[in-house]
DNA sequence: CGGTACTTTGATATTCATCAACTCCCGTGG
DNA sequence: CCACGGGAGTTGATGAATATCAAAGTACCG
């Protein structure tokens, strides 16, 4: 595994490393190859929409996090999905947005206007099958999400969110051990349907158990990634 | 409220009945007027399809009930989905069904190959703009459904649920207050992360006070809309 | 009728939420 | 430079909600 990493790096290191810089993880980008998109930065905490805001952008995550949510009327808050790098939010036909995004850091995203968006559906139908794969995607995940909030315990809930972070650091950075957590402990026990006691109390416990490794609070090492799995999957 | 009821009762039956028996609740039908489709007809329980089997047809439900779930390798059941008249399953560009779909009841299907639906999105803009807006709404459904599953109390759920089947009857049948569960407290109790006792407690609790009737099991009339609705809000 | 699946009801156990106190970290301003 | 304050996170004690276990009742179907 380490020696892989070691060559791919040692053959990118032989090519311009701009050429791999950005445009690396920005080939599967959903909205690359568009000439009509701009850029759009949000600070930490600001909303990049609200639920029932008029739709005006689809946008595409390029660097940071953001929170989807729903809030209902008595206050209580469920995230839907933590949008990282390479993710797209905003998708679906509706008129209005119909949750809300929130930039858990610094985040830069990549924003195409809806009417652009419409267009080029009519036109190009390449673009019209991605798009169809992006909801099943979205679809798949969020079904995904209520089996993890309908049917498993705290800790499985927790192993199993600690598991798909590491899945997408891998798809993205290849160094997969260690996951940089951009939101915080409330916002990590709303996706999961816990409150931040529970969370905090069952991450202490696998540091203690040695499953993970904690440092200041955000960064995740994975050091038994086996018994992790074994918890998500409730074989324990 | 009731003489409203009775007024539309008056007005049909002015006209040819047979103009509005099926045709009426068909007219939205996704896959009407696509000359390619086939019906299939499944017996209570028989699936239609399982998980991980090569994907096949998209299918409209005509008449019965489809529960849509998903099975965890610990053998714990997530319903997703009661997919009934009108609606439609098999959505999504994968290869494979990533879901089960079993009937729970007698029940009728409008089938359409997925050759043929591949087709005809490459052909015909209107069509996959439709798609597009089904699999918005089945995105949405499955959104509520974690808000529900994630943030509420027993109680909550289940009264959500009511007042849930109540709408979809209502846009179908124009009778409200009576709603026919098409499937077993067990169904229920795996769509909303609850056990059968849960369900069945809070459901006698419920007719306890009055908020609803249940006869048979299976035939629930809605007593009290306000109190289920401020329950379903948690106002209580 | 008889058996099976479904449902209800009761007693008990367990998990997780709630309430409360405390620590840590960081930035701000005196 | 240090005191202050606030947000985030941790830890502990307690209680409530719901799962689990068990048994009886009911509907359904051959």
């Amino acid at each position: 595994m380490l020696a892989r990493q070691c060559n791919y790096e040692f053959e990118s290191s032989s090519l311009p490393l701009s050429k791999y810089k950005d445009d690396d993880r920005g080939v599967e980008g959903f909205l690359n190859g568009l000439p009509e998109t701009t850029e759009r930065v949000v600070a930490a905490r600001e909303y990049i929409f609200c639920e029932g805001d008029a739709k005006t952008h689809l946008y595409e995550v390029k660097t940071g996090a953001v929170c989807i949510s729903k809030i209902s009327i008595d206050g209580s808050r469920q995230v839907i999905k933590f949008a990282l790098s390479g993710d797209v939010i905003g998708l679906g036909s509706q008129e209005n947005y119909d949750t809300y995004a929130q930039a858990t850091t610094l985040t830069k995203l990549k924003a195409l206007s809806y009417a652009s968006l419409r267009r080029i559906i009519q036109e190009d139908t390449t673009f019209s099958m991605k798009l169809w794969e992006m909801m099943t995607e979205e679809l798949t995940a969020t079904r995904n999400l209520v089996v993890t909030v309908g049917q498993r315990s705290a800790p499985q809930r927790i192993a199993t969110f600690l598991l798909n972070m590491q899945e997408r650091n891998r798809r993205q950075n290849l160094d997969s051990n260690t996951i940089v957590l951009l939101m915080t402990r409330s916002d990590i026990a709303d996706y999961l349907g816990l409150t931040i006691e529970t969370v905090s109390r069952t991450l202490t416990k696998f540091k203690l158990q040695k499953i993970i490794d904690i440092v200041e609070n955000r960064h995740v090492t994975i050091l038994n990634f086996d018994k992790l799995e074994d918890l998500a999957e409730g074989d324990i």
